[in-house]
Formats: C-alpha cells, sequence, structure tokens
DNA sequence: TCATTTATTGACTCGCGTTCATTTATTAGC
DNA sequence: GCTAATAAATGAACGCGAGTCAATAAATGA
C-alpha cells in the first residue's frame, strides 16, 4: 500500500508551503520581524501545527537557509560546466554570489542567520543545521574545484594550495559581498556614495586586485 | 556649586560600571544570552535602574560598542604614527586588526551586533548607535590615510583612489578576520583544520595576495 | 526642618516562542 | 458501513525576558 508513502509526499508538500510563506515574510519585513504567528496565519494553519514540521523557529529559518544555499550552489555548478580558464571561472564565481546577493537578499539573510548560529555555538535542535553546512561545504569545494583548475592550466599560479586559495577567495568576497548586500538593503548605509564609488566598480576592483594577487601571468 | 557637575561625573561613572557587567556577562555567556537582568545583578542594581542610563538593551549594547571601536581606533592610531612605508602601514593595521580580535573577541562580537543592527535597519532609539557610526568612519579614514601614504610614498600603485583600495581593504579584512573569530570562539568549526591551514598562514597568505595586488613594485 | 527635585525599585504588562491536552480527521480491521 | 486506533491540527496556556510605571527613598536647597 502506498499509504505511507503518499503522506511522506503531503508532509513534504505542507513543510514547503510553510517555508513558502515564512520565505515572503521574510521578504516582506525581514528576518528580524519574522513571527511564528505571521508564518502560521500566512500558510493558514495553526502556530502549532508549525511545530509538527519544524522542532523551532531557529530550524524553520535554516529550512529557508537550505533552499538558499542550495540554490546558490546549483548556480555556481553552472559555472564549472564551462570550460574556459580557471581565473575565469573564479571571476565568474564572485560575479554569480554577487548577482545572488542581489536577487535574493531573503535568501542571504538567512545565510548569515546560520553564521550566526555557528558562532554562537548553538545546534543539535535543528536538523536542516547539518544540511545547510554540508551544502556550504559543497560550495566550498566548488571554489577549490575552480582554483584547482586555474593551478592546472596555468591561469593560477601556484604558490598556494587550492583549498587555501579558496578560502581566501570565499571569505573575502563574503567581505565585499556584505558591503554590496548593505547598500542595496540599508537606506542608510552611505559609505559607497561617500567615497563616491560605484557597486559594479567595487567589485571590479575587488577582481582586478585580486586578479593581480592570483594570476600567474604578471 | 559644581553640584550638577559632580552629579553627571557620578552618573557617567554608574554608567561605566553598568557597561563593565555587561562586558564579563558578554565575555562569559555572549551576545546571545545577555540579559538585563543578568547585567542588573552582576552591577548590583534593579532592572528598572539600567534603563535611566541606557534606552534600551540595544542601547546597552551599543555602548559597549562605542568602547570597542574607540580601542580599536586607539589601536590604529599607533599604528600611523610610524612612519615606515604606507604598504608596511597597511599589513600592520591588518595584524592589529586580527590581533584585536583575537585579544577581545566580545568587543568584535559587538561590532557585528553594529553591522546587524544597520542592516536590519533599526535607529533613532540609541545615542551610541551614532557615536559607533563616527568611530567605525574615523577608523575607515585612518585606513584611507594609511594607503594615501603609500601611494605618495610609491609603495601602493595608484590604480585606485585611496577610499576605494581603503573600502576592499576594509571588506576584505573583515571576511578574513571573521574566519578567524569562528575558528576560535567556535569549537565545532572545523574548516581551518580540514584543509589543513593554520591561522597565522590564512592572514600571510592574505596578505601575500593582498600585496601582490596593492603593491607598486611588481 | 521641610518642600521639591532626582534616583531607585520591583511588581506588572506585553510580545513571542514553545508546549500540551483536547478535538478533529484518517486509516485499518471486521 | 461501523468502529477502534492512529495521526494531525488546534488554540489556550506557560515561561522567559524586554520594557514600563507608580510607589518609595535619597539628595538638595531654602
Amino acid at each position: 500500500m502506498g499509504v505511507t508513502e503518499r503522506r511522506i509526499r503531503e508532509k513534504e508538500r505542507k513543510r514547503s508551503t510553510m517555508l513558502d510563506a515564512a520565505e515572503s515574510i521574510l521578504i516582506e519585513k525581514g528576518l528580524d520581524h519574522l513571527s511564528m504567528e505571521d508564518v502560521a496565519e500566512k500558510a493558514e494553519v495553526s502556530k502549532g501545527s508549525l511545530y509538527q514540521y519544524f522542532q523551532n523557529k531557529n530550524d524553520l529559518v535554516l529550512g529557508i537557509c537550505f533552499r538558499a544555499t542550495h540554490l546558490l550552489n546549483e548556480s555556481f555548478k553552472e559555472v564549472l560546466e564551462s570550460n574556459r580558464s580557471g581565473l575565469m571561472l573564479v571571476r565568474e564565481l564572485g560575479e554569480r554570489y554577487l548577482n545572488y546577493v542581489k536577487d535574493h537578499p531573503q535568501y542571504y539573510s538567512s545565510m548569515k542567520f546560520l553564521d550566526n548560529l555557528h558562532s554562537s555555538g548553538v545546534g543539535g535542535e535543528s536538523d536542516y543545521l547539518e544540511l545547510c553546512t554540508q551544502n556550504r561545504q559543497e560550495g566550498f569545494q566548488l571554489m577549490v574545484e575552480a582554483i584547482q583548475r586555474g593551478i592546472d592550466d596555468g591561469s593560477i599560479k601556484n604558490d598556494f594550495p587550492a583549498e587555501q586559495l579558496a578560502l581566501l577567495f570565499w571569505s573575502t568576497s563574503h567581505g565585499v559581498v556584505t558591503i554590496s548586500y548593505m547598500h542595496q538593503n540599508y537606506e542608510h548605509f552611505k559609505l559607497l556614495e561617500r567615497i563616491g564609488m560605484q557597486e559594479n566598480e567595487l567589485f571590479n576592483a575587488y577582481m582586478h586586485i585580486l586578479g593581480c594577487g592570483i594570476a600567474a601571468n604578471i
């Protein structure tokens, strides 16, 4: 009998509906003003029902973060299907990341939430936590692969192992992208205006400096 | 009569005591588990009294952040008193930043809190918010000055205006320092171990790459 | 000594995440 | 179909912590 299977499917569908509701509220109000009551109302279920599908509020947000990290990884995978030089791939990954934050700020905020959870050492009470962490590792590995290809094809110099360069690229791009995120989502953030810089200039300068630092042909 | 002056002094002293209490709890329990009740108990005052000295909890944390940003700026100013090359100054600023996070993780977390406040667009209900923002701008200007000196003395190439390079250095170093912070303060953060990298290696690689990107003599 | 201003207190409210006893819906056996 | 058993949904109730406020105490100046 396929009853159990159908039950599981329907449960997944409802969970997905709830995540949709949460996501739309995240877009409307931001993470700080996301309440379980609002999510329940938007999803047209009772507050208690949410807790049959998510262990707690963190778990719910990490459910969104799982979508977020998955989507970003899919975008990264597309890049790696190309057979351009590794250095070009790295640049393309950076651009994808930047566009991702522009197109899905709510996803980016959920990823920041994941990072905050990590640094506050809270864990164990969310099944999604492990899944999100796995996704992040997968994303990191995609960067490693791009850089390794660059080292192999000679477009990136081999002063450092690919993993170490990937970590540098990962962390520094995170910083740059955060500036871009704040510029777009916080109206009182005037740093770019104050120094007379466009957003794409920031990214281009970053890739230029980074390029000079890691490119082999200099 | 100096009664009013003494009152003001004593008020500042008490405010400082409360901030001390909050800071020690921040060290003990972290930002996520900082409660006004705990602060009140530690400072040996009632909860209501806290609200005579701070407008709300955010204001209290930003009071710590004001200390944090001030201390960092003082450290930066020391660097600029030297007359080494601008490029060397930039490296020294990076080192200072890294050591600062190592020595005062609670201050760093309060600065992250400031950033989060910014991106969630909350403001106006804390006097410290403006002061913190000013401090951050001052810190940024110190970086601009170091880089400008480097451009002037020829140790840093002049492809970009000093402000733009400073923003790049500011944002990317933030990313790198965050990795270091997580490595030290979150026991489940195993990224560095996984790729076989030491903390100082990360920083050296960062400065090497950045150096290659901005140094004039290449 | 007393009136007035200022500071302190802790009980109270309120919002929100979380729980749980109860109700409602669904399935399996007869 | 009918009924027992299992699963799902509900919202009232709880707990915790931020923020408030009327009452109290302390300090000041005349």
